[in-house]
DNA sequence: GGAAACCCTGTAGTCGCTACAGTGTCAACA
DNA sequence: TGTTGACACTGTAGCGACTACAGGGTTTCC
């Protein structure tokens, strides 16, 4: 199997691939005559692995981790389960922060009046009002970001 | 004020003011004799007007844009709104992504059962499984990440 | 006069890719 | 046989928004 060939299987890009390969997260493939990789079902396996790894946001570094006990027949359940855990909390910390983003948006959004009688635009006006120090729509007690 | 004051002031970085410097968002401080920076007044507000940005998560770049429609005085109502309607265009596409994501960690997480009897840990099953095209829980139709 | 705390510049590292540049290989067609 | 096009390879640089040095100078305080 061509690095292509695994990169349509999978849906992740062939640069993608070969940079996992670099990062120690896919075992390098054997090589034909002319220099270039060939991959087999065990390969498919594990960029499959780590593509839903991605898909749920985990660092490379973490995906790493579960290979690893993937490779290691020992149990691993506390681990692993620390390991999603983490990044649940990491998710949930960060849709605090986005819902409170939203909020803020839709706050500044608001108070544009439209260019109305000579009075000026009132987003920055908001926005410009941080620099003296007055209660704004963004630092109003709300969550920052993570 | 030097740039220690500065920081506190705002609870900006140095290295991060230094950085806003050399991006082009803060305008070059006067130099004192032995060559420290000199801030002033316009430099706080600026700098906060950035922080807010920031906090709201917008790109520097757009950051750039609004700090030239303050220091134009036209009027820039339209293109003002549009930028703060992509940034919340931006921030509810990741809001809904991450939503996906907390359903699928959850899922995930809800598959362990806890080390018994001799059978595997379900979390990493369930991530294994996916090599083989098996229903699974990051792609049973979910929405991916941005 | 010596230590601690500040300042400076410039560069490299972070993360997870992405996009080249420059070169080699292969299959198909004229 | 030559040529085109699609593929492959390595290695390096770029993205965004910082962050963290290294290697130096300055100021302040005891």
């Amino acid at each position: 199997m061509q690095i292509k060939e695994l990169a349509r299987a999978t849906g992740v890009d062939v640069e993608t691939i070969r940079y996992y390969e670099k990062q120690g997260l896919l075992p390098e493939p054997a090589r034909r005559d002319n220099g270039y990789r060939d991959y087999e079902g065990p390969h498919l396996e594990r960029l499959s692995f780590i593509r839903h790894c991605r898909a749920l946001d985990m660092p490379l570094a973490d995906v790493k981790r579960l290979l690893g006990f993937v490779d290691d027949p020992d149990e691993h359940c506390d681990d692993v389960n620390h390991l999603v855990d983490d990044q649940l909390a990491r998710v949930r910390a960060r849709l605090k922060s986005m819902r409170a983003l939203e909020r803020q948006l839709l706050q500044l959004r608001s108070r544009c009046a439209g260019a109305a009688d000579g009075h000026p635009c009132g987003i920055l006006d908001e926005l410009v009002s941080a620099a003296h120090g007055e209660a704004c729509v963004c630092h109003a007690g709300a969550a920052m970001r993570d």
